[in-house]
Order: structure tokens, then C-alpha cells, then sequence
DNA sequence: GGTAAAGTACGGCAGATGCCTTACAGAAAA
DNA sequence: TTTTCTGTAAGGCATCTGCCGTACTTTACC
């Protein structure tokens, strides 16, 4: 059984381009080729191909639009993105669609091909400058500016630290860690002048907010 | 000029693998092997390579941590992860700390010299399998899961746990709001009570896990 | 061998906190 | 109209907390 592509694209040169790039490989087949995004909607209606290779740009509807209207309807077909640019929000816009891969359009035949199987093994096919943008939007999306700040608190210290922001009591803090409460208070004591605060809330306020906890 | 590599893994086996590997060309050329964390750092101190293949897993320091303070004292050196495992957080943490690439370490010899010379070019080199989940990440940190839960908790009470998270006093929260500190106690019973919760951190900590502050 | 840091532990005290009860006014809902 | 909810306020009490001492042991570093 061929695998069975789709192509979403409107310059009938690029479209001849693609079609050249598939047919030097037998273990795939062209199922259609549509212009814009709505015909996509219209015609993976009805007939599913295994994987849509898709022009980020189009008339009507672009590929973004037309890949989150796809993966709504068959989560199931693997769609991978083609463009020229590398433009950071397109890439973010189509990986939030559902797209699997991102490929710049010159790709040679045998990446595109080799593209297409791993997205149908469940990988994410991407060429390299696109994948670095990607990482750039990991890194810029989650972990931004914590300011790590050391405060000079032991491991001991740390480690009560953390109880507290459990919410635990002197007693319940002690048992855990087999000391006295007493000693608990007294580690506490200390945190609270390295860190500058004075209650519980404080503390852990402060220590998230410097990515200690 | 030769490609200058370095590599770092703790297993001897696999190290010979890796040389062997990148023997097959003649663009690169090992500058030095480390067995460990540590070791990267004494090393990369006095010599700096274009790239290093770093392993995720190592005794004394581990890889992530290594890239961390290798990524910071030298910026422009480009590190890959290598590792058997596909590791979610890992892949993550990585990330985070500024590894260009991340491979798996059954990768072809030619595939490992593509990806260092992509790392170069200020690509991000990456297997399929990782590449998915490095998509995967982008879409779950940009809208969060947040599960919202309703506690029932009026205005008024809103109002008190933002205060309470700042780490003040009954008296304190009561001359913000103008009221009485025995109101705010009351307020501040009954929020416990709705959230079923004993003390001012587990109240803050339940609000922050659902979003609420 | 002296010094410093870290971890342990105790005592005291004033004030804060958690939890209980009662009470009343205004608003909203039944 | 009566009931319920919300917000306000107060008294009492056992416990917890924050802050001030002091003191011993171990480990690490000059």
C-alpha cells in the first residue's frame, strides 16, 4: 500500500516542482492537489490522504487556517508545512494548527520523501533553521527572566524551605526531617535573614519568584 | 580548518563508537573527550571546540547541567544532546539550558556529521522522535492546562487571599480594606473552610495551583 | 591548633494565627 | 415575607510563629 500525499499549493510551478520531487519515489502516491485552503476542505471531505503537504501561503484560505480546520476533522492526517520563509510566527502559528513538519520548499527529493515517512512514524520532520526557531520559541514561551539570585542558604536550609512551602508546621517539619522543632525554628530563623523576610508567606514568595522552589 | 568537536560521554564503548563514527570525515576533528561534567568544564576552559556532543547522562555533573555553564561562560560553542532516551523533561531542560541540537545515539555516521555542520550553520539538528516532542512542548506551555476550579469564594474573600499572598498580617489586610481584624480572621476562616485548607502558605499554594491568584 | 561554618538543641516571650461561638445589618433569593 | 448569603464585628483560647538569647558537636579551612 502506496502512501498516499496531498498537495495544497497555488504556483503551478511549485505544484509541477513537488510532483517531480514525489514521483522519482514509488512508495508514495498523489491522491490530489488542491489550490487554496478551501479547496482542502473540500476535497480531504472526501478522500483522506496519509499526509498533506501545505503551502504556508495561499489564496482564499492559507495554510495555517486550512491545517486547523484539517486536524479538527482527521487529527489523524500528518500535515506538513512548506514555505520559502522562515517567519517565527507562521512557524509558531502552524505548530499550535497541528501541523507535524515544517520544510523549506528546497528541499531535495530524497528529505521530502524521507520527510513524509517520519511524519507518518509519528516524528516532526523540520529543516534545521526552522527547528531553531522552534527552540526559540520554547525557550522565550516558558522559562523567561528569573533572576537567580543566591541567597547563601545551606542545603539544610533548602530542604526546610521547601517543607514550608508545603505548608507544614515546625512539628511536621521536624518529624520529617527526624530533628527537634526547636532546631526547625532556628534553620527558619536563619532563612528568614538570609532571605530578608519575615513569615512563611514571604519566604516562599520570594524563593519562587527566584526559582529557589 | 578542520571542524573543531568535542565529545563527552562516560561510557568508554560508546565514546569509541562515537570517534569511530566521525573518523569516516575529514572535516571534523576531536579536540578532546571528557568522562563527565566536571571534566567538560576543566576542559572547555582551556580549549574551546565548534561543537560538542554532549551525553544527557553522566556521573559528577550531568549533561544538562553541563551545557548550562558551558552555554554561559562560552556562548558561541554549539552543544548537541545525545542519549538513548527520549525523555520529555530532559528534552525540556535541555532545551532550556541552550543545546543546538539533540540526537539519539543510534543515529548513522552521516547523519551525525550533518548535524554538527547544521549546528554550525545556527541550525537545530534533531531526530524526528524529538523534534514531535519539542512541537508538543510549544503547545502545551502556550495555553496552559490550568483546571479551574470554583471554590465559591466571594469578592470579598478574593480580595483577602490576594493580600494573604503578599505575605501580610491580619492587621496589615485589615487597614487596606478599612475593616476590622477580627473581619478579616472571620474572611480568612471561611476561605480555609471553602478550600479545606489549615493555614495562610496551603491556601496560597491551592490558589496558585488553580489559577486563582 | 585555632577559627569558621553548619547543624543540632533548649528557654523565654510577645504577638500572630487557627478555630470556636455569637451577633447584626443589608442584599438577594425563595 | 421569610430565608439565605454576604459582610461586618467581637470574645475566648490553645497553639503557632517570629525573634531574642545560649551552647554543644562536627566538619572544613587556615
Amino acid at each position: 500500500m502506496k502512501i498516499q500525499v496531498a498537495v495544497a499549493e497555488d504556483n503551478p510551478n511549485l505544484i509541477r516542482s513537488v510532483l517531480e520531487k514525489l514521483q522519482l519515489f514509488d512508495q508514495v502516491e498523489v491522491m490530489w492537489v488542491a489550490n487554496n485552503g478551501v479547496e482542502v476542505i473540500q476535497k480531504v471531505t472526501n478522500q483522506q490522504p496519509d499526509v498533506i503537504l501545505m503551502d504556508i501561503n495561499m489564496p482564499e484560505m492559507n495554510g495555517v487556517e486550512a491545517t486547523r480546520k484539517v486536524k479538527d476533522q482527521f487529527p489523524n492526517i500528518k500535515v506538513i508545512m512548506l514555505t520559502v520563509f522562515d517567519e517565527t510566527d507562521k512557524i509558531f502559528n502552524s505548530i499550535l494548527a497541528g501541523a507535524s513538519g515544517y520544510l523549506l520548499k528546497d528541499e531535495k527529493p530524497g528529505k521530502l520523501i524521507q520527510a513524509i515517512e517520519e511524519a507518518i512514524e509519528g516524528g516532526a520532520p523540520m529543516s534545521p533553521v526552522i527547528a531553531a526557531k522552534s527552540l526559540q520559541l520554547i525557550r522565550s514561551g516558558k522559562q523567561e527572566p528569573i533572576e537567580s539570585v543566591d541567597f547563601g542558604l545551606t542545603n539544610r536550609e533548602m530542604e526546610i524551605l521547601e517543607e514550608i512551602s508545603k505548608g507544614k508546621n515546625y512539628q511536621q517539619i521536624a518529624d520529617k526531617l527526624f530533628i527537634s522543632p526547636k532546631t526547625v525554628r532556628k534553620h527558619i530563623e536563619n532563612i528568614y535573614r538570609k532571605l530578608q523576610v519575615h513569615n512563611k508567606v514571604e519566604a516562599i514568595q520570594l524563593a519562587m519568584k527566584h526559582g529557589i522552589i
